[in-house]
DNA sequence: ATATACTAGTACACATGTATACTAGTTAAT
DNA sequence: ATTAACTAGTATACATGTGTACTAGTATAT
């Protein structure tokens, strides 16, 4: 359902293909939603299957053909049905916190290694968050409110990850204590 | 692989059934890593398939047959070596950032009524986490060091939500500027 | 007396996500 | 001259996760 909101959502900003939808997906939600190709075209077809969405085909000569994707009255209102929804907390897959479960039968020194090689994947994703481009990817918005919404995205990601961040120095610093 | 690491690990403490795996799962990994009953009978069978764990058929006269599994050598080696891969950021999947992404359509009340009823989820899980049931279950490691991991896994929760709830937090406040 | 909850599983169907291989032309780089 | 990257999609297999129905006996509560 998720990703159907998101897919709606850029094609309401203005129709495009799944080819599209990729790059947008991947220069912006990607990091609280992201999609393989795979998953937008069977998706696509799909949402146009249940009159979300219109294609229409259009011939290029000097790429291959394209399928634009347009919205419905329908997928209009489902997109804001959507949008109201009562939010979830998100589901947690967190694979480094099932290994430190285990992780007793290791050396100290090897916990440790594990939970530093951690900080740095996220201290890399910091990393991209903060870069110039992610910020204007939020001025892009269409209005002020927008531009705030879009803000307020970017900074939860950099407040969840610092958190961890704090989380994983806090707990290097137990295990040498101890 | 993280269910199977996760299973592995608990079956390595004490041989046990899949009706015992659910209850531990439920108990303590849940929220870092839940799994239905369907998908660790599968699994069960799966890494028997794979002699990660062999089966003894216990007959019970009050209460239905039950099949306790045990680790065998090879599932103790691949549970080292699953623990000491090299760990990944955790996947995101945030429903609640994707529908902000379009609430520009929807008015300034009823989007940060959706943080409301999102930061009161949070609250919930925040008082699961500090409940004193959820503190005793990191109690239960078999060392010292297990005892302070389990904490860390624990405070992980905390961390993370506590987080979450301030962004919520300042995200309705700069709404309300607004 | 009846309904609910607990114990212990099997069997499916379905939804969602990932990974690759394939086609095929165009442009840019080494 | 050849390789790589970009555009735009199809096809397919597989992995993982969710939901529900079914069996069947025991214990507890109303």
């Amino acid at each position: 359902m998720s990703l159907k909101l998101a897919m709606l959502g850029f094609i309401d900003m203005m129709p495009m293909s799944g080819y599209d939808l990729k790059k947008y997906f991947d220069s912006s939600v990607q990091f609280y939603w992201a999609a393989t190709h795979s998953q937008i075209y069977r998706t696509l077809r799909e949402m146009e299957q249940e009159n979300l969405l219109t294609v229409e085909i259009i011939n290029q000569t000097e790429f291959p053909n394209k399928k634009v994707y347009q919205i419905t009255d329908k997928g209009k209102q489902t997109l804001t049905k959507w949008i109201m929804q009562s939010p979830e907390l998100p589901p947690v897959r967190h694979k480094l916190l099932v290994q430190l479960s285990w992780s007793d039968r290791l050396k100290t020194e090897d916990i440790i290694k594990l939970l530093e090689a951690y900080s740095e994947q996220i201290q890399n994703r910091l990393d991209i968050y903060n870069s110039a481009q992610q910020t204007s990817i939020a001025e892009l918005g269409r209005t002020k409110r927008e531009r705030l919404l879009w803000r307020a995205l970017q900074d939860n990601g950099i407040t969840a990850y610092n958190a961890e961040l704090d989380w994983a120095r806090r707990t290097i610093e137990k295990l040498k204590k101890h």
